[in-house]
DNA sequence: AATTTATCCCCCAATTTGGGTGACTTCCGA
DNA sequence: TCGGAAGTCACCCAAATTGGGGGATAAATT
């Protein structure tokens, strides 16, 4: 249960970081930690990619916006080469969508700049022993994204049959899962398109999406 | 940034949680604790929540697996009557299915039940200052629900053309989309339907969320 | 040179979809 | 107890979509 000493000893640490303040703050905060090695710092992603066959880091830190290629880009592409590599996301930036989009090209962690130097260090062995380091409104982002406003005006049972629609599946096939008739189905249909005041499947899931009803 | 008193002065804590033992532990653990309140134990859902009203917690501790009234269900039924209410998952269970229920009925953290008794108290304070407790390996499984396996035999352009399906849209408005002809988008599906040896969008569908590809 | 990818074209038939209208039951709140 | 949701089913209609069959061309990759 406890990290081992074979579970943190050597971790290679790459930084990629275009602010130099910053870039060689966090180096100095890493650089005497016991377990770590800062192998190298760079100022874009693309001068970090052309190294890391050499450097082989276990763990890089990725500021997003960078010059150049960003920091999502750039972590789909180190991704693609060493799916093991874990990358943590430094940045000032909370917006939603960077931080979904992060996530889903790969990130294993995402910290905000105003934290506390520990945090820095605990992020890095939390990630080497398979958890996810997040600062708490991240954290809070993230898990806010699984949950749905379930305040739609439309019933139970249309939301049933909205979520059935959204796997892509036809009105027959939806009258067969909730046992019922293709033509209570239809029913149902046009009293979500009435409600939503859409007319087409597609606008209907757009704005259910959008609503975050499902 | 940092807490004030008064984020944090009085925190009204239940606790929802079968096992005597543990009910016991966490109450010990916390009760003591400058802030904290524990207000009451309950050993099943259907207790709290004929007394939540007049307990007023902040925070809820919440078994999953209880009699009667499973800790899922119980999330939605205190959410749907209080949506201010943090409810925190302890359990022992890491079932990721259980996980992304928990988390979309509107759990607020999730900790197994593993955890050093220090953890249980940050994570209350971590909720009510906006955030979201983890264990490590939770938020790593969450963190990975946002990641894809990008391993699918489909072109570039058919995952395009499958995402865009995903949404409910039609051959024509991907067509539009993509700004391609109508029957292009017909053909990348055909060929999409053989690599995938499915003959119908739902089970292509099916399929691609069951490999994670979308 | 062969394969994959991306683009487009034609034909065909079954199914789906969206809209209109009406009707019956049940259940809940005012 | 009355009215309104909610849920169920029916029938009509026309347009659009879908899935499957057969091609073709050009570019890029292997």
């Amino acid at each position: 249960m406890n990290p081992s000493i074979f579970d943190r000893h050597d971790i290679r640490i790459c930084i990629v970081e275009d602010d130099h303040v910053i870039r060689n703050g966090f180096k100095e905060i890493l650089q005497d930690v016991r377990d770590f090695q800062v192998i190298n710092t760079y100022s874009n992603c693309e001068d970090f990619i052309h190294h890391m066959e050499h450097d082989k880091p276990n763990v890089v830190l990725m500021d997003i916006e960078l010059p150049g290629m960003n920091g999502i880009e750039g972590i789909l592409c180190i991704k693609k080469k060493h799916p093991k590599i874990n990358v943590i996301v430094v940045t000032v930036y909370e917006n939603d969508q960077l931080v979904f989009d992060a996530l889903c090209a790969g990130a294993g962690g995402y910290l905000t700049k105003n934290m506390p130097p520990e945090r820095l260090k605990e992020a890095i062995f939390e990630i080497i022993q398979g958890g996810a380091p997040m600062s708490t409104s991240i954290a809070r982002l993230v898990v806010a994204s699984f949950q749905r406003n379930q305040t739609s005006p439309l019933s139970k049972r249309e939301m049933e049959v909205l979520i059935l629609l959204a796997k892509g599946k036809s009105y027959s096939s939806i009258a067969e899962d909730i046992f019922v008739d293709k033509e209570t189905v239809r029913t149902h249909i046009k009293n979500i398109y009435f409600k939503l005041e859409v007319h087409s499947k597609e606008d209907a899931l757009k704005l259910a999406k959008k609503e975050k009803w499902i």
